[in-house]
DNA sequence: TATAACGTGTAGTATAAGCTATAATTGTTG
DNA sequence: CAACAATTATAGCTTATACTACACGTTATA
């Protein structure tokens, strides 16, 4: 059975995509607050995420584990070249997918909302059909 | 700062959604075994799902507890009326994101993959569009 | 029918992600 | 410059999800 095979893979891809998912919105969250207030203060990453900070000092221990941020205790948060790269490519993709999906008639809230759960299981070809869909003309 | 209120409100929303996500994959995966073999044995989901037996054990476990499934020790595994429901709107609900995913030019393994992750995050809005674009003209 | 093979269950471990409560540090201000 | 407010860190707990290793039941067959 190659078909029970391949749907283990796929499943597997997803558990693994887990993994990653949170390490991608907590750099592009510090990427997005460096960007506009100059500083990633653990609390308002906090805040932004709707957790409570002990929550996020540990994602950041896993974080800096994993090359993906530099902090020192007491100090903000800071992105790696490999932190800076990811939160990058993420954004890019979350505006594709949100950009995508208002293309297809869903309102600016609830594709936003989508977008932050769909974002992390979008493969590299189906990003590439959003933005061929984006701009090609108006449909309906 | 309402937007970051939102945000927050987005991000919890995601959370929840993966809690629901296993228990969703589950109930798909055993309506299916159901409708195709007859029966759902733990080892076939196992085989299925990609993962260890003492793994589905433990979820099953905690799907009963929730109930949405019924077992009895070395039996197979039952869905209950609420665990139906869920895997009819899952199944639903797969089969429009793999035809949509499809429909904007995405290879059909591409999509099955894709779909996998990406149906547990797919708003009824969202779902509406997709099922509009499905039957619109061809695009191209 | 006895036993081997397979399926199922249990025990114990690890990691991630969340929480509350408490301690430590920093920075601001009286 | 001392004290207080805010931020950050730590400790300890919970649940979910994975694993391996081992024990127990069922089923099929020799």
């Amino acid at each position: 059975m190659p078909d029970a095979d391949r749907q283990a893979a796929n499943f597997q891809r997803v558990r693994e995509a887990h993994q990653t998912e949170l390490a991608e919105d907590y750099v592009e969250l510090i990427a997005d607050l460096i960007d506009s207030t100059g500083e990633a203060r653990a609390t308002d990453v906090a805040r932004r995420l709707g957790v409570a900070h002990p929550t996020v000092v540990k994602a950041i221990g896993r974080l800096q584990r994993d090359g993906l941020v530099e902090s020192l205790p007491y100090r903000s948060i800071f992105l790696t070249e490999t932190g800076r790269a990811m939160a990058e490519r993420c954004k890019r993709r979350h505006e594709i997918v949100v950009g995508f999906l208002r293309k297809i008639g869903v309102d600016e809230e609830t594709a936003e909302r989508d977008a932050e759960g769909i974002e992390h299981h979008v493969s590299e070809m189906t990003l590439a059909a959003f933005e061929r869909l984006i701009r090609s003309k108006p449909l309906g």
